[in-house]
DNA sequence: CTATCTAGTCGCCATCGGATACTAGCATAA
DNA sequence: TTATGCTAGTATCCGATGGCGACTAGATAG
Protein backbone atom coordinates (compact mmCIF):
# COMPACT_ATOMS: atom_id res chain seq x y z
CA UNK A 1 0.00 0.00 0.00
CA UNK A 2 3.13 2.19 0.34
CA UNK A 3 3.76 2.43 -3.42
CA UNK A 4 0.23 2.21 -5.43
CA UNK A 5 1.86 1.25 -8.90
CA UNK A 6 -0.34 2.22 -11.71
CA UNK A 7 -0.39 -0.59 -13.94
CA UNK A 8 -2.22 -0.03 -17.12
CA UNK A 9 -3.28 -2.39 -19.62
CA UNK A 10 -3.10 -0.04 -22.79
CA UNK A 11 0.25 1.21 -23.22
CA UNK A 12 -1.07 4.64 -22.36
CA UNK A 13 1.43 6.30 -19.81
CA UNK A 14 -1.24 8.09 -17.52
CA UNK A 15 -2.82 11.07 -17.96
CA UNK A 16 0.29 13.57 -17.78
CA UNK A 17 -1.76 16.89 -18.86
CA UNK A 18 -4.37 16.72 -16.29
CA UNK A 19 -3.25 17.80 -13.44
CA UNK A 20 -0.90 16.12 -10.81
CA UNK A 21 -1.90 16.36 -7.42
CA UNK A 22 -5.64 16.52 -7.18
CA UNK A 23 -6.44 12.85 -7.34
CA UNK A 24 -4.29 12.61 -3.80
CA UNK A 25 -5.65 12.55 -0.65
CA UNK A 26 -2.97 14.38 0.85
CA UNK A 27 -3.02 17.32 -1.68
CA UNK A 28 -4.09 20.84 -0.19
CA UNK A 29 -5.82 21.08 -3.97
CA UNK A 30 -8.27 18.07 -3.27
CA UNK A 31 -9.01 19.00 0.46
CA UNK A 32 -10.27 22.16 -1.26
CA UNK A 33 -11.94 20.50 -3.48
CA UNK A 34 -13.95 18.46 -1.57
CA UNK A 35 -14.78 21.80 0.39
CA UNK A 36 -16.24 22.50 -3.25
CA UNK A 37 -18.24 19.55 -3.80
CA UNK A 38 -20.48 20.36 -1.15
CA UNK A 39 -24.20 20.62 -2.15
CA UNK A 40 -24.96 23.33 0.53
CA UNK A 41 -21.81 25.56 0.18
CA UNK A 42 -22.86 25.93 -3.49
CA UNK A 43 -25.99 26.83 -3.18
CA UNK A 44 -24.79 29.36 -0.35
CA UNK A 45 -22.21 30.22 -2.83
CA UNK A 46 -25.08 31.05 -5.15
CA UNK A 47 -26.80 32.46 -2.96
CA UNK A 48 -24.61 35.18 -1.24
CA UNK A 49 -23.14 36.03 -4.72
CA UNK A 50 -27.09 37.71 -5.29
CA UNK A 51 -26.62 39.79 -2.36
CA UNK A 52 -25.66 39.41 1.61
CA UNK A 53 -28.03 37.55 3.50
CA UNK A 54 -29.31 36.95 7.55
CA UNK A 55 -29.49 33.41 8.56
CA UNK A 56 -32.71 32.56 8.45
CA UNK A 57 -33.47 33.90 5.01
CA UNK A 58 -30.58 31.48 3.78
CA UNK A 59 -32.34 28.99 5.90
CA UNK A 60 -35.69 29.56 4.26
CA UNK A 61 -34.30 30.17 0.98
CA UNK A 62 -32.47 27.22 0.68
CA UNK A 63 -35.03 23.93 0.64
CA UNK A 64 -34.11 21.16 2.84
CA UNK A 65 -31.20 22.23 4.82
CA UNK A 66 -31.18 22.26 8.67
CA UNK A 67 -29.96 24.95 11.20
CA UNK A 68 -27.12 22.38 11.81
CA UNK A 69 -25.44 22.15 8.52
CA UNK A 70 -26.42 25.59 7.63
CA UNK A 71 -24.70 27.26 10.30
CA UNK A 72 -21.66 24.07 10.23
CA UNK A 73 -21.39 25.40 6.22
CA UNK A 74 -21.24 28.64 7.26
CA UNK A 75 -18.59 28.38 9.42
CA UNK A 76 -16.45 26.34 7.49
CA UNK A 77 -17.14 29.25 4.28
CA UNK A 78 -16.08 31.75 6.76
CA UNK A 79 -12.73 29.57 7.56
CA UNK A 80 -11.96 29.30 3.97
CA UNK A 81 -12.22 33.19 3.60
CA UNK A 82 -15.18 32.49 0.74
CA UNK A 83 -17.81 34.61 2.89
CA UNK A 84 -17.69 36.74 5.92
CA UNK A 85 -20.02 37.12 8.79
CA UNK A 86 -21.21 40.56 10.30
CA UNK A 87 -23.36 40.18 13.70
CA UNK A 88 -25.25 43.24 13.83
CA UNK A 89 -26.27 44.17 17.55
CA UNK A 90 -30.28 44.67 16.71
CA UNK A 91 -33.05 43.86 19.29
CA UNK A 92 -32.97 40.47 18.30
CA UNK A 93 -29.08 40.09 17.32
CA UNK A 94 -29.07 39.98 13.59
CA UNK A 95 -26.07 37.82 11.85
CA UNK A 96 -25.27 39.09 7.98
CA UNK A 97 -23.55 36.53 5.65
CA UNK A 98 -21.77 37.80 2.30
CA UNK A 99 -19.34 37.08 -0.10
CA UNK A 100 -15.80 37.97 -0.62
CA UNK A 101 -14.00 38.72 -3.72
CA UNK A 102 -12.53 35.52 -2.96
CA UNK A 103 -15.98 33.62 -2.51
CA UNK A 104 -16.67 35.39 -5.76
CA UNK A 105 -14.35 33.78 -8.12
CA UNK A 106 -15.24 30.43 -6.88
CA UNK A 107 -19.01 31.32 -7.81
CA UNK A 108 -17.82 31.98 -10.91
CA UNK A 109 -16.82 28.47 -11.39
CA UNK A 110 -19.52 26.71 -9.20
CA UNK A 111 -22.50 28.31 -11.49
CA UNK A 112 -21.80 26.43 -14.19
CA UNK A 113 -22.60 23.31 -12.51
CA UNK A 114 -26.69 25.04 -11.86
CA UNK A 115 -26.97 26.01 -15.23
CA UNK A 116 -25.70 22.86 -16.17
CA UNK A 117 -28.20 21.01 -13.97
CA UNK A 118 -30.74 23.16 -15.46
CA UNK A 119 -29.55 22.36 -19.19
CA UNK A 120 -29.18 18.76 -19.50
CA UNK A 121 -31.92 17.72 -16.58
CA UNK A 122 -34.24 16.30 -19.09
CA UNK A 123 -31.29 13.74 -20.58
CA UNK A 124 -30.21 12.44 -17.15
CA UNK A 125 -34.07 12.02 -16.26
CA UNK A 126 -34.37 10.27 -19.12
CA UNK A 127 -31.53 8.10 -18.60
CA UNK A 128 -32.48 7.16 -16.07
CA UNK A 129 -35.63 5.78 -16.67
CA UNK A 130 -34.16 4.00 -19.36
CA UNK A 131 -31.36 2.58 -16.93
CA UNK A 132 -34.20 1.59 -14.30
CA UNK A 133 -36.54 -0.12 -17.08
CA UNK A 134 -33.91 -2.48 -18.08
CA UNK A 135 -30.05 -2.15 -18.70
CA UNK A 136 -30.23 -5.92 -19.93
CA UNK A 137 -31.49 -4.91 -23.14
CA UNK A 138 -27.59 -4.13 -24.29
CA UNK A 139 -27.34 -0.33 -24.52
CA UNK B 1 -43.77 23.44 7.13
CA UNK B 2 -46.15 23.28 4.32
CA UNK B 3 -45.58 27.07 3.26
CA UNK B 4 -42.36 28.27 3.92
CA UNK B 5 -43.06 32.05 3.26
CA UNK B 6 -40.10 33.97 2.58
CA UNK B 7 -39.84 37.17 4.15
CA UNK B 8 -36.97 39.61 3.36
CA UNK B 9 -36.25 42.73 5.76
CA UNK B 10 -35.31 44.53 2.65
CA UNK B 11 -37.77 45.65 0.28
CA UNK B 12 -35.37 43.14 -2.54
CA UNK B 13 -38.15 41.04 -4.00
CA UNK B 14 -35.94 37.55 -3.98
CA UNK B 15 -33.58 36.79 -7.11
CA UNK B 16 -35.77 36.75 -9.75
CA UNK B 17 -32.71 36.22 -12.44
CA UNK B 18 -30.86 33.66 -9.69
CA UNK B 19 -33.04 30.60 -11.02
CA UNK B 20 -36.18 29.17 -9.97
CA UNK B 21 -35.55 26.10 -8.46
CA UNK B 22 -32.42 24.74 -7.78
CA UNK B 23 -33.27 25.58 -3.69
CA UNK B 24 -36.30 23.52 -3.33
CA UNK B 25 -35.49 20.17 -2.23
CA UNK B 26 -37.81 18.76 -4.55
CA UNK B 27 -36.81 19.92 -8.06
CA UNK B 28 -35.03 17.95 -10.27
CA UNK B 29 -32.36 20.42 -11.00
CA UNK B 30 -31.41 20.28 -7.27
CA UNK B 31 -31.20 16.24 -7.26
CA UNK B 32 -29.24 16.87 -10.14
CA UNK B 33 -26.38 19.50 -8.35
CA UNK B 34 -26.47 17.22 -5.43
CA UNK B 35 -25.09 14.66 -7.51
CA UNK B 36 -22.70 16.75 -9.58
CA UNK B 37 -21.59 17.87 -6.28
CA UNK B 38 -19.96 15.10 -4.69
CA UNK B 39 -15.85 14.72 -4.48
CA UNK B 40 -15.85 11.03 -5.82
CA UNK B 41 -18.22 12.11 -8.64
CA UNK B 42 -15.88 14.89 -9.64
CA UNK B 43 -12.55 13.22 -9.81
CA UNK B 44 -14.31 10.11 -11.98
CA UNK B 45 -15.64 12.75 -14.34
CA UNK B 46 -12.13 14.33 -14.44
CA UNK B 47 -10.28 11.30 -15.03
CA UNK B 48 -12.80 8.96 -17.34
CA UNK B 49 -12.86 12.34 -19.66
CA UNK B 50 -9.22 11.81 -20.33
CA UNK B 51 -10.09 8.53 -21.20
CA UNK B 52 -11.60 5.06 -21.00
CA UNK B 53 -10.12 3.61 -17.79
CA UNK B 54 -11.00 0.21 -16.08
CA UNK B 55 -12.33 -0.57 -12.24
CA UNK B 56 -8.90 -0.46 -10.47
CA UNK B 57 -7.17 1.66 -12.44
CA UNK B 58 -9.76 4.53 -11.37
CA UNK B 59 -9.55 2.77 -7.90
CA UNK B 60 -5.24 3.37 -7.85
CA UNK B 61 -5.70 6.48 -9.41
CA UNK B 62 -8.40 8.17 -7.17
CA UNK B 63 -6.80 8.41 -3.46
CA UNK B 64 -8.73 7.73 -0.42
CA UNK B 65 -11.60 6.13 -2.07
CA UNK B 66 -13.00 2.88 -0.98
CA UNK B 67 -13.85 0.10 -3.60
CA UNK B 68 -17.28 0.58 -2.36
CA UNK B 69 -17.51 4.43 -3.23
CA UNK B 70 -15.88 3.56 -6.30
CA UNK B 71 -18.51 1.21 -7.71
CA UNK B 72 -21.60 3.28 -6.02
CA UNK B 73 -20.55 6.38 -7.67
CA UNK B 74 -19.79 4.64 -11.11
CA UNK B 75 -22.95 2.96 -10.84
CA UNK B 76 -24.73 6.50 -9.93
CA UNK B 77 -23.14 7.81 -13.28
CA UNK B 78 -24.19 5.28 -15.11
CA UNK B 79 -27.73 5.58 -13.86
CA UNK B 80 -27.69 9.69 -14.80
CA UNK B 81 -25.95 8.32 -18.27
CA UNK B 82 -22.68 10.46 -17.61
CA UNK B 83 -20.43 7.24 -17.92
CA UNK B 84 -20.93 4.08 -19.92
CA UNK B 85 -19.58 0.57 -18.75
CA UNK B 86 -18.66 -2.16 -20.91
CA UNK B 87 -17.73 -5.73 -19.29
CA UNK B 88 -15.12 -7.52 -21.52
CA UNK B 89 -15.19 -10.95 -20.79
CA UNK B 90 -11.80 -11.95 -20.86
CA UNK B 91 -9.99 -14.45 -18.39
CA UNK B 92 -10.67 -11.78 -15.12
CA UNK B 93 -13.60 -10.64 -16.03
CA UNK B 94 -12.72 -6.70 -17.22
CA UNK B 95 -14.92 -3.58 -16.71
CA UNK B 96 -14.35 -0.89 -18.90
CA UNK B 97 -15.83 2.77 -17.81
CA UNK B 98 -15.83 5.35 -20.42
CA UNK B 99 -17.51 8.94 -20.48
CA UNK B 100 -20.53 9.68 -22.71
CA UNK B 101 -21.34 12.76 -24.66
CA UNK B 102 -23.51 14.26 -21.58
CA UNK B 103 -20.85 13.41 -19.23
CA UNK B 104 -18.44 15.60 -21.60
CA UNK B 105 -20.85 18.59 -21.12
CA UNK B 106 -20.75 17.78 -17.11
CA UNK B 107 -16.67 17.95 -17.08
CA UNK B 108 -16.38 21.18 -19.40
CA UNK B 109 -18.41 22.51 -16.14
CA UNK B 110 -16.82 20.91 -13.25
CA UNK B 111 -13.25 20.98 -14.42
CA UNK B 112 -13.10 24.65 -13.25
CA UNK B 113 -13.50 23.80 -9.53
CA UNK B 114 -10.33 21.87 -10.73
CA UNK B 115 -8.84 24.96 -11.82
CA UNK B 116 -10.21 26.99 -8.86
CA UNK B 117 -8.65 24.69 -6.33
CA UNK B 118 -5.27 24.89 -7.46
CA UNK B 119 -5.32 28.75 -8.24
CA UNK B 120 -6.78 29.41 -4.85
CA UNK B 121 -5.24 27.50 -2.72
CA UNK B 122 -2.89 29.51 -0.96
CA UNK B 123 -5.46 32.28 -0.63
CA UNK B 124 -7.52 29.82 0.69
CA UNK B 125 -4.94 28.37 3.52
CA UNK B 126 -3.79 32.08 4.36
CA UNK B 127 -7.92 32.80 5.33
CA UNK B 128 -7.55 29.11 7.15
CA UNK B 129 -4.93 30.68 9.08
CA UNK B 130 -5.96 33.63 10.01
CA UNK B 131 -9.22 32.45 11.05
CA UNK B 132 -7.09 29.50 13.42
CA UNK B 133 -5.33 32.78 14.89
CA UNK B 134 -7.61 35.50 16.19
CA UNK B 135 -10.71 35.63 14.74
CA UNK B 136 -12.02 38.32 17.61
CA UNK B 137 -9.19 41.07 15.71
CA UNK B 138 -11.85 41.52 14.06
CA UNK B 139 -12.08 40.91 10.13
C1' DC C 1 -3.33 -26.98 -3.05
C1' DT C 2 -2.06 -22.21 -2.43
C1' DA C 3 -1.50 -17.61 -4.28
C1' DT C 4 -2.98 -13.98 -7.44
C1' DC C 5 -5.65 -11.33 -10.58
C1' DT C 6 -10.15 -9.42 -11.82
C1' DA C 7 -14.62 -6.45 -10.20
C1' DG C 8 -17.15 -6.06 -7.18
C1' DT C 9 -20.45 -7.21 -2.62
C1' DC C 10 -21.20 -7.73 2.49
C1' DG C 11 -20.73 -6.68 7.35
C1' DC C 12 -18.88 -3.90 11.03
C1' DC C 13 -18.24 0.41 12.85
C1' DA C 14 -17.20 5.45 13.00
C1' DT C 15 -18.60 9.63 11.41
C1' DC C 16 -22.04 12.59 9.04
C1' DG C 17 -26.27 14.77 8.74
C1' DG C 18 -31.40 15.64 9.95
C1' DA C 19 -35.03 16.61 13.49
C1' DT C 20 -36.06 18.38 17.65
C1' DA C 21 -35.31 20.94 21.71
C1' DC C 22 -33.12 24.62 24.11
C1' DT C 23 -30.79 29.45 24.94
C1' DA C 24 -31.74 34.56 25.69
C1' DG C 25 -33.67 39.20 25.26
C1' DC C 26 -37.48 41.83 23.59
C1' DA C 27 -42.30 42.41 21.51
C1' DT C 28 -46.96 41.14 21.16
C1' DA C 29 -51.26 38.84 22.84
C1' DA C 30 -54.56 37.44 26.43
C1' DT D 1 -48.18 37.97 34.73
C1' DT D 2 -47.73 34.14 31.61
C1' DA D 3 -47.48 32.43 26.87
C1' DT D 4 -45.76 32.72 22.22
C1' DG D 5 -42.71 34.18 18.67
C1' DC D 6 -38.75 36.36 16.70
C1' DT D 7 -33.52 36.34 16.32
C1' DA D 8 -29.00 32.95 15.50
C1' DG D 9 -27.40 29.61 16.73
C1' DT D 10 -25.88 25.06 19.98
C1' DA D 11 -26.70 20.31 21.98
C1' DT D 12 -28.55 15.92 21.69
C1' DC D 13 -30.40 11.81 19.78
C1' DC D 14 -30.56 8.71 16.14
C1' DG D 15 -30.75 7.03 11.38
C1' DA D 16 -28.01 7.31 7.03
C1' DT D 17 -23.56 7.56 4.90
C1' DG D 18 -19.02 6.14 4.05
C1' DG D 19 -14.41 3.64 5.07
C1' DC D 20 -12.08 -0.82 6.03
C1' DG D 21 -11.40 -5.42 5.63
C1' DA D 22 -13.12 -9.92 4.41
C1' DC D 23 -15.20 -12.54 0.98
C1' DT D 24 -16.85 -14.21 -3.84
C1' DA D 25 -15.74 -16.55 -8.42
C1' DG D 26 -13.24 -18.31 -12.35
C1' DA D 27 -8.81 -19.04 -14.25
C1' DT D 28 -3.89 -18.94 -14.33
C1' DA D 29 0.83 -19.59 -12.15
C1' DG D 30 3.79 -22.34 -9.23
Amino acid sequence: MGEPRIIELAPRPLPKDLTPNVFMAECPTRRVLDRVADKWAVLILILLADGTKRFNILKRMIGGVSQKMLSQTLKSLERDGLVSRRVIPTVPVTVEYSITPLGRTLHAAVDPLRIWAETHIAAVEAAQKRYDRGMDQDG
